[in-house]
DNA sequence: AACTTGGGACTACAAGTGTAATATATAAAC
DNA sequence: GTTTATATATTACACTTGTAGTCCCAAGTT
């Protein structure tokens, strides 16, 4: 696959919108993150339209109004992100995350019954 | 305890010096960051006065020349960039970043081994 | 004492980000 | 068809970040 653009944010939380359910418009887009942000309309285009000039979303031109999809892969994304974010935090070391999360008691029993299961 | 600032993914590398030891000097930090990175000493300089003002590292004026230590925790800079982390790409989950480092087969039996023992 | 050098202060500067406002084109309503 | 709303494009603007460069001064060197 292609290089994966460099995404912020603030543009995650777009790009989770349409990663959820896509095609969708600019309205469809704002009116989800009505539920989570207090973003004007206009934040939204703008994040919108950076995101179609990184390559991240696809505008489809002929429908009105115009239709956005992801480009890249969200497994991709939260691969990369996850991969940079351990390596400027814990060195890149999951161990070293896992540990520090268990230690300071972030976990239910339940969630780390949970957990334990899905190393299986 | 105090507002946690934001440090910067070339901020961590230097406070990552500073958490290992401390106090340094600003030569010795840039000793140090010589092995990882290939900085400028300016460079590090400029990120080094950046994280004063933010707060997070003290600077000795007092000594020649001067030395400098972290003001905030390692402990808490990793959870809270951990948690926005999460929250960011993972809705918050930990088990869905745990499941899909699994899925993606990022790690070793002896890793996986590894994470079920901290579990206990 | 003059000269050099390393440290520190201050300055630089473009790209990226958060957060929009304004202007224009187009479609819907009348 | 003209007005009105809506969608799209263009512009704004301060703050952060990566990545240094320049200027000045005190401490050693000759």
């Amino acid at each position: 696959m292609q290089e994966l653009p460099k995404i912020s944010d603030a543009e995650w939380q777009v790009m989770k919108v349409l990663w959820n359910e896509s095609p969708l418009t600019a309205s469809q887009v704002i009116d989800e993150l009505k539920k989570n942000t207090t973003w004007s309309p206009k934040t939204i285009h703008t994040l919108l339209n950076r995101l179609v000039e990184k390559g991240a979303l696809n505008v489809d031109k002929d429908t009105t109004p115009y239709e956005y999809c992801p480009r890249v892969s969200q497994e991709e994304c939260m691969r990369k992100e996850t991969e940079s974010f351990l390596e400027k935090v814990y060195d890149g070391s999951m161990k070293m995350l896992l540990t520090s999360f268990v230690e300071n008691e972030r976990l239910s029993p339940e969630e780390i019954q949970e957990l334990r299961r899905i190393l299986e």
